[in-house]
DNA sequence: TCAATTAGTTGCTTTAGTCAACTATTTTTT
DNA sequence: AAAAAATAGTTGACTAAAGCAACTAATTGA
């Protein structure tokens, strides 16, 4: 039976993986944002006519706390809300141009992190790695559950 | 340059795998158990002669906090303190009868729900995830920050 | 038109986690 | 050996993260 090896792996790998998503994670220390907020400036920038209803549904938060959290955005200066033409309950949420550029420094400090995650490795390895990230994104795609 | 290339790749996993390992977590809901606290059943099972400082270290928590957790977790009997014959002031972990019991069920559950994500997977294809999972366990595995 | 839904806000509560002070032990310094 | 410094763990007080429920305003459906 190879479920029980590949369970296995996966097992370990989700452990391992967890603590390179922590060491991840810490290049949002010093930015001043916590990662609900790097998330919510991420979805926005990366989505056209996004509302805050979207976002509970896309970050899987309660709306209460998402309202909480948009509005300190919105005071902050990085996030607008457009009120949408065809129903007067829903806005849609737009990066300002402080929040664009907020965007991309976070996206850079990211990117720094990551680079120090695989600057050991030669470039036939971070070849190798290229696809076998794809291969699993690929295989694990089709998932529902 | 297939940093830039590679960076990319990771970015895009690193958010397609939070989403897994975000549906793997949720075996927890049904278990009583928050993450934490499975966190450190796992730990306690797979190290031995592991004392709270040791954990505060493993799991990256407060120790404070971790008192409380490991303090709940014994009153709750899955977890036993065996004080330290040399050093009056620790005590190692030990999980009793129902605290394996615990770990056993929550394994199982774990791998209820990685059965699932592989389910749709044909045998060929389950043997490439699991070199292309080792594969990348293996190429970041010298991280250091 | 009026009942039912839906988007978003706000008050209240729970849960997660930190920090600092304290006790009881070691360990180190003198 | 005695005093000082460090360490393990507990507890109290606090902050941050997140959920729940009640509410308003707008929209949809009967």
């Amino acid at each position: 039976m190879i479920n029980k090896k590949l369970i296995a792996e996966i097992r370990s790998f989700n452990r391992f993986y967890v603590k390179i998503l922590g060491l991840h994670n810490r290049y949002l220390h010093n930015s001043g944002f916590n990662l609900i907020e790097a998330r919510i400036i991420y979805e926005v920038f990366n989505n056209q006519k996004v509302s805050a209803t979207d976002l509970t549904h896309i970050l899987g938060v309660d709306k209460g706390y998402l309202s909480r959290v948009l509005k300190k955005l919105g005071r902050a200066g990085l996030l607008d809300k457009v009120p949408s033409s065809i129903d007067g309950r829903t806005a849609y949420l737009r990066l300002s141009d402080k929040g664009i550029k907020t965007y991309n420094k976070l996206n850079h400090e990211s990117d720094i992190q990551i680079e120090s995650l695989i600057a050991p490795l030669k470039n036939e390895e971070k070849k190798a790695l290229i696809i076998s990230i794809s291969k699993i994104q690929q295989l694990l795609s089709r998932m529902d559950g």
